[in-house]
DNA sequence: ATTATAGGCTAATTGCAATTAGCCGTCAAG
DNA sequence: CTTGACGGCTAATTGCAATTAGCCTATAAT
């Protein structure tokens, strides 16, 4: 990797754990292993290299968008698939986009940095929402909205089944982000979620 | 308010919006209304003041730890309650108990503080997720673990049950302090959230 | 009335972090 | 084979923020 995007990489790293004001040009320098003033050769201050930083994840949307739901993009396959998965299944399922989100070193340092910084500015204010809350609501939205249509789960409200879905899975990466300590119990929790959740939203479950 | 009080005050309000290390003590005693040197003769320096404000949000734990949960502290006296409340009136007790997290003014910043400095040291760390996890899923357990027995509602694991009820007002708390132009929309998800959930965990509905 | 102290101010001082200046070696293109 | 630009270095320089020095006033206790 060369030297300009090694920068990026290390700073993105010091950043997601102490924060933009609190990393020093020179700790940056020194994780590249050259010198601090080396590093104005490649970006005009310290807040380029921050902004590159959210620029060049502004490249990876695209791609984040779809890896964000590990599954596919194309809800209505997905749907298809998970239509059949058992309830194991469904759990190595939510067990695999638990573990991606975490320990994808990437996307846990960006989610960190923008944690720490999100009061900065509205800009990055929105993209922490679009990424951790309205992007997995509306993808995994459409897919359950999938199973719903061919009779795999039921519900009244397919928006709200998906909060319940996904508002667990969201508190507890937020609480491993924070006491890495405690995934194992993390991952213990997520599966009676998942279990209980199916269980709430079976079709074979109906009132009385 | 003296001015010792006054300068955790604006200081806490500085550190919500900016985090530690962008707040100078420059621009705590303009808040204040004094002259940065004079500060120190309340507090030996800028982290005594951090400290100071971590120390009496220890005093208000207590305090606090009923206050998080609106609704007292005797679960079992708050169970009777809750066992005869109709959904209306548990919708209300959500909003209220919402209202109270987002516009609380000291409870507000301090959480955005915590939020922004969490990652900064695992003591910090670790009372974020008792304070904003830990301690809600506690106490709403007893709660809920009441109602259940008392047959108000109905579920093999109450545990989940409550990381159900709580993970997406935690969500939605979250988003607003980040968005709080969205306090709205917010609103609705938390009552279609709370009208879904009594529904999904209500004693009328059982398996077939 | 006197005096000690609390709490404020202005004017340094210190110290560190960002950035600039200016030098040098390497290597690829001509 | 030479030149220019790329990327590294050391040594300033700049600039700002934290803290200290030292002075002043009001007030409360003796």
């Amino acid at each position: 990797m060369d030297t300009k995007q090694r920068i990026l990489d290390e700073a993105l790293t010091l950043f997601s754990q102490k924060g933009y004001a609190n990393v020093y040009v020179n700790d940056i320098a020194e994780k590249v292993g050259i010198k601090a003033p080396s590093l104005y050769k490649h970006y005009k201050n310290k807040k380029a290299i921050f902004d590159a930083i959210i620029e060049e994840m502004n490249n990876r949307f695209a791609i984040q968008a779809k890896n964000l739901n590990i599954i596919g993009n194309d809800p209505a396959a997905d749907a298809r698939i998970y239509e059949s998965l058992s309830e194991e299944e469904m759990i190595k399922l939510g067990f695999d986009l638990f573990e991606y989100y975490i320990h994808d070193d990437y996307v846990k340092r960006f989610r960190k940095m923008l944690t720490i910084e999100q009061f900065h500015n509205k800009e990055l204010a929105d993209t922490y929402t679009k990424l951790y809350v309205d992007d997995p609501l509306l993808y995994q939205g459409l897919l359950l909205g999938q199973v719903v249509s061919s009779g795999g789960l039921s519900t009244e409200n397919v928006d709200i089944m998906t909060l319940h879905f996904f508002a667990p899975i969201y508190m507890l990466l937020t609480m491993c982000d924070r006491n890495p300590e405690r995934e194992p119990e993390a991952f213990k929790i997520l599966e009676s979620h998942i279990r209980q959740f199916n269980k709430l939203y079976s079709r074979k479950r109906k009132e009385v």
